[in-house]
DNA sequence: CAAACAAAATGTACACTGTCCACAACTATT
DNA sequence: AATAGTTGTGGACAGTGTACATTTTGTTTG
């Protein structure tokens, strides 16, 4: 048959699956969405545009999400697991040294807020989606918020401030909360760098501002 | 002629005005977005409520903001306004005391703290709404974004700095920049509170645990 | 004072969104 | 091979922002 013309045209701009069923639509929905998530926040990971990318009519989404909200909330998972996963990252550059010492203590809390911080300048939207519906991660065992690790963002805070208690860096009678303050100076220094005034701030000025706002967190834990 | 039946469907829901003209047609649709904002977030503050509210037809709107975009801005102005004033009035309380020394400076800085955080926890969503786009706040001299002292959160924040500066409890080489340090410390608290992990915490651990923030901050700074 | 004009509203229309429902196509099971 | 269950399609609806043409009105003139 004449197979050759509307193959072209199908074959056009869409994915173009041959087979009825699409064999893993729920991955590249939500890999669609992460993708919507990382160029343009929250706000434009748009169901109907996920089904477009994955080739698919939009109704066929609802057969793998209850809701835009649904997938929205599974590309909010996927992009805290990143967030665990850049913090990782920058510990694992850092353990390589001496274990235990209170220095070494003290470059695992440095290394959780610098990739923090990394994570929300280069992967803005992603960072934006992270936060942009209430939650609690504190004992939330959810596995796709979790880096390869299997902590997620706030789990490897609070190991660094283990860390930093054992070495006795840190006086045992103020751990509790301790996630709370560290994760509040740095959390709003992202957000003024990639939403607020900092935004049009040079790199070496967010920089010596980010090691400012880690040796407050440091002295004023 | 039966006015009385179709008065009576017409007068049921929207204010209902008689004259073609509004008469202040851009304050009504700003204010509406207001409370729509107040009670709902950014998100919230639909064009096509607002005309709703207003009583009038969706296009309306169009006379006095050039796009959706544009009213959401205006009621984010009005916002952060609101949000000046909160603090005003929170450094208001406090000046009553002894003017120019130590613990009066500190108390000033204490007091943008302490007001932006009960705004943030009293007026949720004209808070969300006040960071829900990227801004520069630092020499915007818009009168809409000031309280009524003219100056805006930022500037007020930083005039808390000066004082204590000038009564020696901040060395002057520490004073640039010194606001980014502690709104990145109070406004990564208050986003703690009203869309992260302690969003279901007690008021009294709330409190709390400003009050450490704050005095990280101090220490810190 | 009537006529002309600019401002402020309306009405219609379009593209886009999320979502519901009925139906078709395919797979798996008996 | 018949049947049931899953996964996709198609059509429809309400709701959104917004462009265009049109009507209503207050103001400014001749």
């Amino acid at each position: 048959m004449s197979a050759s013309a509307s193959d072209v045209l199908i074959r056009s701009l869409p994915p173009a699956r041959k087979t009825f069923r699409h064999g893993d639509l729920r991955r590249a929905l939500l890999e669609a969405g992460i993708e919507l998530a990382r160029s343009g926040g929250p706000g434009a990971v748009v169901l109907r545009e996920a089904t477009r990318r994955a080739g698919v009519a939009p109704n066929a989404a609802y057969r793998h999400f209850a809701s835009h909200g649904a997938l929205l909330q599974a590309v909010r998972a996927s992009a805290i697991s990143s967030l665990a996963m850049a913090i990782e990252s920058e510990m694992a550059a850092v353990r390589r040294r001496k274990t235990s010492s209170a220095s070494a203590a003290r470059a695992a809390l440095r290394a959780v807020g610098t990739g923090y911080l990394k994570f929300a300048v280069t992967e803005t939207g992603l960072f934006r989606t992270s936060f942009s519906v209430p939650d609690e991660v504190e004992r939330d065992l959810d596995d796709a918020k979790a880096g390869r690790s299997g902590l997620n963002p706030f789990q490897l805070l609070g190991l660094a401030l283990d860390l930093m208690v054992e070495s006795g860096v840190l006086p045992r009678e103020r751990r509790r909360g301790a996630e709370y303050l560290a994760w509040s100076a740095v959390h709003g220094l992202a957000f003024l760098i990639i939403d607020g005034p900092l935004g049009s701030a040079s790199d070496s000025e967010v920089f010596a501002l980010s090691e400012r706002v880690l040796l407050m967190v440091e002295k004023g834990l």
